[in-house]
DNA sequence: CTCGTTCTCCTACAGTGTTGGATTGCATCC
DNA sequence: GGATGCAATCCAACACTGTAGGAGAACGAG
């Protein structure tokens, strides 16, 4: 019937579960009449699997259609369960965030309760390198998002902060580890392709008359401190945290 | 000839280009001997046309074939100039950090100048919507970055930062300004195409119950107070800065 | 004039997001 | 049982994307 080689793989899911079903015996594999085979896809299932593969090859590298092979199914059926690609890559990024679990109780101090919150945010974005470009190019507005602010908004109030300056410190630390965390990423996944770290050295040296204090300063991200690269900058957003004029002044 | 539609645009400046040259009087035109009326495409107008486009219609819908559309020319006629569509983002993204003009002489205080680059830097991201998002997402390695990096790192530098301090207080500092950028181009961007902002604050007070302290600050983003919101975090930062723990301690 | 260089164009390919309608599987009611 | 209706999947197709290979035009040099 179908002329076009468009089996790639050997498998083809649909008529494999077609003859399983009627075959002979098969009734045990079928696992009652209440089961239905048809369900396949579900917004938790595509969630999963677009993270995976995102995980795995990239953001640039998600199509519909690749998702739709990996659930065994076709791109076009994705479209019954969500509207657009958008939504794949919204769901995908709040599934992140619900990755990062925060206690139940606030500690004592409210400034631990904001660094679990920065240091258990970075590493879901570096488990995932390609979630910390993508949070930055759309609103984070999925529940599980929405439930780390409220972790950081009700720290911070603990710590005296309200009102605008609340909202303003808790952007300024989202901002921070989302913004390291998609730095490190790019720059581990750009290490891998080539010797970039050597090019850039060499790039930046060459032109050391003009970046002068830079090209004394640069190899250091050539070592592999980006933790303690990150935790500097935490407690120097700490230390502007805990500093009168975060509160007090307009 | 060509059955194809392929005419959408009545202006073909490839044709038009060739009839004004024959045509008698074109002599004029042609402005002397020495200039060839080939070298249409260059580097600096594919960058400029670029982020003109970018800043008109985002950075999704450009693509190689729109901007030579653009430049009258032929979409393959860009990989003469540039290898790969990654290579136009990247220059137009560094088009950007150069309309950041940056003093020569470093004013006396070095808070004074960090304070100006990070405003500088915030404006120039806000007059390209698309900038933000983009910087996240590669490594900022373009001359002009470079040279903005470089007036940091100095004035850091004579703020008393050194070594590995030196180079975390910079991209704290770069993380927030990026970060909150295009967190506000994102915003701004959403409010336009419908009433997002009223549904968002619906969908959070349905659920007043999970996000209680979210819920009653979130109507603050609505004013259109994003120049202070801004503000209060550089404060903040600053304030940082100014701790004797950002260069003390490891 | 020919030659080589530089730049632009044509053709083409594999792949993209997305739409509208046809088709299947299942539950329910007559 | 058969018919109806709904939910979910599939099929075919469209306009469009980034990019490769090579042909072709304009130019300067010999």
């Amino acid at each position: 019937m179908s002329a076009k080689p468009d089996g790639n793989k050997g498998t083809d899911p649909d008529q494999g579960r077609k003859v399983l079903d009627n075959a002979p015996g098969a009734v045990w594999f079928r696992a009652g009449k209440t089961s239905r085979p048809r369900p396949q896809l579900s917004h938790e299932r595509i969630t999963a699997t677009a993270v995976e593969l995102l995980d795995r090859d990239g953001v640039r590298k998600l199509s519909m259609r690749r998702l739709a092979e990996r659930l065994g199914a076709h791109a076009t059926s994705l479209y019954w369960h969500v509207a657009t690609k958008d939504d794949v890559l919204d769901l995908a990024l709040d599934a992140v965030f619900a990755e990062l679990d925060l206690p139940e109780r606030h500690s004592a101090s409210w400034q631990e309760d904001i660094e679990a919150f920065m240091t258990g945010l970075r590493s879901v974005l570096l488990r995932h390198p390609w979630a910390g470009a993508l949070a930055n190019s759309r609103p984070l507005m999925g529940p599980n998002a929405l439930r780390c602010s409220e972790f950081a908004y009700t720290a911070l109030t603990t710590g005296g902060f309200e009102g605008v300056h609340l909202s303003s410190a808790a952007a300024t630390i989202t901002h921070f580890v989302i913004g390291s965390a998609s730095s490190e990423a790019v720059w581990q996944q750009r290490s891998d392709e080539v010797a970039t770290r050597s090019a850039v050295d060499a790039h930046i040296r060459a032109h050391i008359d003009e970046y002068p204090t830079l090209a004394g300063h640069f190899p250091l991200l050539e070592e592999d401190d980006w933790d303690s690269h990150f935790h500097r900058g935490m407690r120097l957003l700490l230390a502007g945290l805990a500093s009168p004029d975060a509160q007090e002044r307009s």
